[in-house]
DNA sequence: AACTATTTATAAGA
DNA sequence: TTCTTATAAATAGTT
């Protein structure tokens, strides 16, 4: 009983370079997955430490994905009701973070615009913040 | 030669409950070790996936650490050049991607703005690239 | 800062 | 696409 000297590799994880992945199926399963994975390591992360994190993802294929503190959930709440009439979105929360994945069928520059505004959305929760303690320090 | 029941663990990883750590030696060493884990697999992200993603992270120690495109490395010099005067900074390249850190001394109000601008910093780089994409099809 | 035993993440396969 | 599983990678506690 023998078996080919290259016998087939187990099924188990193999090491791969990192590399854009070109086969556009297992593109999108290893997206999913790293995503799954980053935002996780991110909810643990903030956790841990106390550290307050903020994620925006692009992703190639029209999708924006943010990340970030609960305090940021009513706020996101309202920008997705007031501007999200062109595609479905979920907000999900794991850890007490939420996270949202928006599906925009749009041309690459307004995909880049919705980028910008997500920022934004992020950009004014901060400032939120700020203007609390500054009412609060007074 | 009897150990005792609960004999010691050996030294190898443990699972830890996801809660704050009270410790500020482990805390320290904990940030540093999942801050570089982030941004490693961030990294990883964004080349195989060919997404783009943005991370700030401003933790209770009064440092901010962003995370980016390589393209926003210009950007983020002239940031740091224009605004450290208080505090020293790094940018590192890994996989092509920068991060950058910076020590800032200040009250937690100012780490606040601080984190403000930090993030509008990178709606800029995203502004600018919209703009680049216009010009480009018109 | 290095080590290493474990836990955790995940690439292929089913 | 969701589940499985072998293996790679991350990391908690130790030194």
């Amino acid at each position: 009983m023998e078996n080919n000297k290259e016998k087939k590799q187990s099924k188990g994880r193999r090491k791969i370079e990192i590399n854009k992945i070109s086969k556009k199926s297992s593109l999108n399963v290893t997206f999913s997955k790293r995503r799954q994975g980053l935002f996780n390591k991110a909810g643990e992360f903030c956790v841990l430490s106390g550290a307050e994190i903020a994620i925006i993802t692009f992703s190639p294929g029209g999708k924006t994905f943010t990340f970030g503190h609960p305090s940021a959930d009513a706020i996101l709440n309202r920008y997705l009701t007031g501007n999200n009439t062109s595609g479905e979105s979920s907000t999900n929360l794991v850890e007490g973070f939420w996270w949202d994945e928006q599906s925009i069928e749009s041309l690459d520059l307004e995909e880049l615009n919705q980028y910008v505004e997500s920022m934004e959305v992020l950009r004014k929760l901060v400032a939120l913040k700020v203007d609390e303690m500054e009412k609060g320090s007074d």
